[in-house]
DNA sequence: CATGAATGAGCCTTCATTCAT
DNA sequence: TATGAATGAAGGCTCATTCAT
């Protein structure tokens, strides 16, 4: 049956669905382009994903799901602490956005931009995302590692936040200069943990 | 005449398309309902403004530049250190987001919304506003408040980012049941300052 | 009262049709163009002219009435025989033409142009020199200059028809490089009248 | 493919253009009109056509391409000097516009149409109808049947302006009541021709 | 008389989606 | 399954015309 998620020809469309909309944005990327990068014709994108929003959001959870399937891979794999997980989570993000410009471009930017994918999509994948990273706060939290005062969900958008705003600006850049990644993921991994730590467990002090 | 900036239609028009944008999102926004919304004829938007596109990047610059007014006002009256200035900026820019919901809505999910608008257009009011913030940033780092070994381009950004992204949530929250937003503006603050400080100015210690 | 012929606003409204329509045609032009180009404002052009077909009709009569009284005065003055007064008429119509091109341009691309024009409107002054021409022939043919044969009728159509496609080519043509017009008159009108002749008229024989 | 020239769909929206661009004219013809004439969905006259100009300019070409072709062949069958050869052409040019009056009405009345038309589109097609007729009046001229003091450049107008003007009138006489076209085609051709030849070659002396 | 800002009907064009093959 | 020609709803934009000043 042609809908199965492992079909070849569904990845095929996810993959240009994915080039086209991080290089026009998805209302500027049309249907039509997204079948002849992907090579097939027009309508086969139908037998596949029921409209262009459904592309959209079918894409975004798979690549999500990629992401958290990494995610949790690297933090099974990482034995330290809440704030050393923590300071994992954004190098591996950074490090993914790095090795695919494309997949960070549409989700710093196509993440929040229908209205329709905000308000009325639940987001299932993205809200995992974040509850994995909240489950790693509130450990830390009862560990005494983070400050018991902060609000989790707080931390979490501001991480997440914070993150994506400056992978934004690292993917835009890149394209054109080459920038130390690295290095601002470094720091940025400093700047948000120290922010939350309690004062026995600061690097800064 | 009647492309003049102080012009009260136009002012309407921008009114209107804050409001209709931030409900419907830019592409699928109407320029009949924004003209509906404004109580002016659809023809007279065009008047007023280039195009759909030159009706976006007015409106964004034209707020834009009262959150910057705003602002600047509020750093003139604080007399404080610069973390304490950047603690006033975070509330200011919280206070505005909680006082025009539309308005919030409409930067922190049009902001990056049309790849024309991300990848051609310059923005120049928003790197004023980033310019504004990296100032005291430097500043802080020459009076040591602030640590120097963070890149100041890539703390602006993530508190931007960590801003931008909390207020999204606060105000897709605040639509349906109320929230303590002082106390998240407060929150957000310490994180975020506490991540940059000096071991010798930091709050939590 | 404003709708008077000889008021010198309405004046300047023919005038800056003529050359807007010349230039852009008809469809093309824009009342607010001719508007502009007359020094007045667009709701004046409604004071002196019903509408946008209205200037044009009205543009055709003041033109076509001026060239006919020119035409007549011509031939008051000519006392030669009626190929005479052909070749005459061939000559004058050039030369007006050469000596005002908007006219020209105006005259041999617009008088056809819109079918309402064509097919509804009368077209009075057109016809009426046409029948000046065709005076002409049937005298012609009366006094044995030109053969009876002929339907007159088409006779006209006919030279009209040589006329105007010469000069819309000469007009065009001029208006980038230079050409022997007054040669082109002479040849033309050898060619017409020598088609015409009987005979014994005959100039090339 | 759907683009290819002999689709029998391009061919239906070329009919349907001719038919309603001959009644309305080119700017009062309403693009869906053509698509409902011809059966066929609006959308679908972009599929073989860029935009409404293009359909007008291929519509065009694909007419004159059949005039020339029937032009030459007809030459082809004529065996006789050159001004037997131009009363052939004046002839077969009645005769097309006497059997398809929408043909005739298109090319007489939307020809100098558009100012784009005349001015920035080459018109190729166009060209090479007077180039065949050049090529015969300089061959008459060569071989002492057309007098050689004509500039053939001027002679083609005269006749092509000649042809255009009274088949104007023909054709929308003959719309309301008969005429005789034969007749009128007789009489055009005696008429030039007689006005070229040379003394030697003249019908009428 | 004159102005020109405002109007809004109307049209070209796009493009997501369908369906006969 | 796959195709891609065909569809037609929808909307951005223009511009002739109006009318309050």
């Amino acid at each position: 049956m042609a809908r199965e998620k492992g079909s070849e020809k569904r990845q095929r469309i996810l993959e240009a669905a994915l080039k086209v909309f991080a290089e026009r944005g998805f209302y500027n990327a049309k249907v039509s382009e997204v079948a002849r990068v992907a090579g097939v014709a027009d309508g086969t994108i139908y037998l596949y994903f029921e409209n262009k929003d459904d592309l959209l959001i079918q894409l975004f959870e798979d690549r999500m799901e990629y992401i958290i399937r990494r995610l949790q891979d690297e933090l099974e794999r990482t034995p330290g602490d809440p704030l050393e997980r923590i300071r994992r989570l954004i190098h591996l993000h950074v490090d993914l956005a790095l090795h695919d410009p494309d997949l960070a471009e549409f989700i710093t930017v196509e993440l929040r931009q229908s209205s329709k994918f905000v308000k009325e999509y639940e987001n299932p994948q993205f809200l995992e995302y974040l509850r994995v990273l909240r489950d790693i706060v509130e450990e830390g939290q009862r560990g005494g590692f983070i400050r018991p005062g902060l609000d989790s969900r707080l931390i979490v958008r501001a991480i997440f936040g914070a993150l994506d705003e400056v992978l934004l600006t690292l993917t835009l850049a890149s394209r054109s200069r080459s920038v130390d990644v690295a290095m601002s993921a470094d720091q940025l991994a400093d700047l948000l943990i120290d922010g939350m730590s309690t004062p026995e467990t600061r690097l800064h002090s």
